[in-house]
DNA sequence: CATCATGTTATAAT
DNA sequence: CATTATAACATGAT
């Protein structure tokens, strides 16, 4: 599920525990998602501490408590859930905070294409730092865009927008949302965009997911009726805005789906 | 039983 | 070296 939007309606999930210390920590040491740091470390550096922010970068969460830091990547199924005490973990619950007061704060995915990362000290860890600006972030300006755009010429529009080192939290729905906004086809080489298409692209870019955050991020309502999201899952699919049954391609091992009537490919 | 899924990464091939 | 394709990961829904 979690693209940018998703990721921060979840985060937020655990917002209700800041202030509260972590009692106990219970986890399943050899889930996969566990693979990107040490169970026991983990749970050793969380013990007392008390959660501080819930924080989130594209499809990034990091929760600070008091010198630690946990990093959670929700994957495809990944979800955080607030349960309160006495909670039986499930089935794909994988990390389980028990804190002060009686909330109880869950890491549930089932896949297990999430992960989870662990750090003590004062500052946020370096994974985090570095990340790349959000196209919500002010760094993310048309000049900078326009020298992403440029550095890969030749690879289809689709592919760079599902790039997390160029646009952090646009997935599968969000880049094809993009495209489809534009009616631009997904396979659009970034060669072909002419100033105007890029002044567009950015625009747009911020556009889905400042909507996609006000209403996803906020209370999980939908966006926009007319919008490709509502359609793209669907059996029978027509383009919201022109009726024309929608296509399904693979496209680096991803589906892409577009309007093949409307998303054009530009004239060079 | 077969296919597909809102993600990422390692490896192979070009 | 840069780009692209494929497989792998683990599970549930259709």
């Amino acid at each position: 599920m979690p693209e940018l939007a998703e990721v921060l309606f979840y985060s937020k999930e655990w917002a209700p525990a800041v202030g509260r210390l972590v009692k106990r920590v219970e986890l399943h040491s050899r889930a996969r998602v566990f693979r990107g740091c040490d169970p026991t470390q983990l749970e050793e550096g969380l013990l007392g501490k008390k959660l501080l922010k819930c924080l989130t970068h594209g499809k990034q969460m990091l929760f600070e408590f008091s010198e630690a830091w946990l990093g959670i990547h929700l994957g495809m199924t990944g979800e955080l859930k607030l349960a309160s005490s006495p909670y039986d973990a499930k089935k794909h619950d994988h990390l389980v905070l028990h804190m002060s007061g009686s909330s109880v704060l869950v890491f549930a995915d089932p896949r297990q294409f999430g992960a989870v990362r662990f750090s003590v000290g004062p500052a946020a860890p370096p994974w985090w730092r570095e990340l790349p600006p959000q196209p919500i972030d002010s760094g993310f300006t048309l000049s900078y865009l326009t020298e992403l755009v440029q550095r890969s010429p030749k690879q289809p529009l689709k592919a760079l927008l599902l790039d997390q080192s160029r646009f952090p939290g646009i997935g599968n729905w969000m880049a094809d949302e993009i495209l489809w906004q534009l009616k631009l086809n997904p396979q659009t080489l970034p060669a072909d965009l002419s100033p105007k298409a890029i002044r567009s692209l950015h625009a747009m870019t911020k556009k889905v997911c400042e909507v996609a955050l006000a209403t996803i991020g906020v209370d999980w309502s939908d966006p926009p009726a007319k919008w490709l999201f509502h359609q793209r899952w669907s059996s029978n699919n027509p383009c919201p805005r022109c009726g024309t049954k929608l296509a399904k391609e693979q496209l680096r091992g991803r589906t892409a789906c577009w309007c093949p009537k409307c998303q054009r490919l530009p004239k060079r």
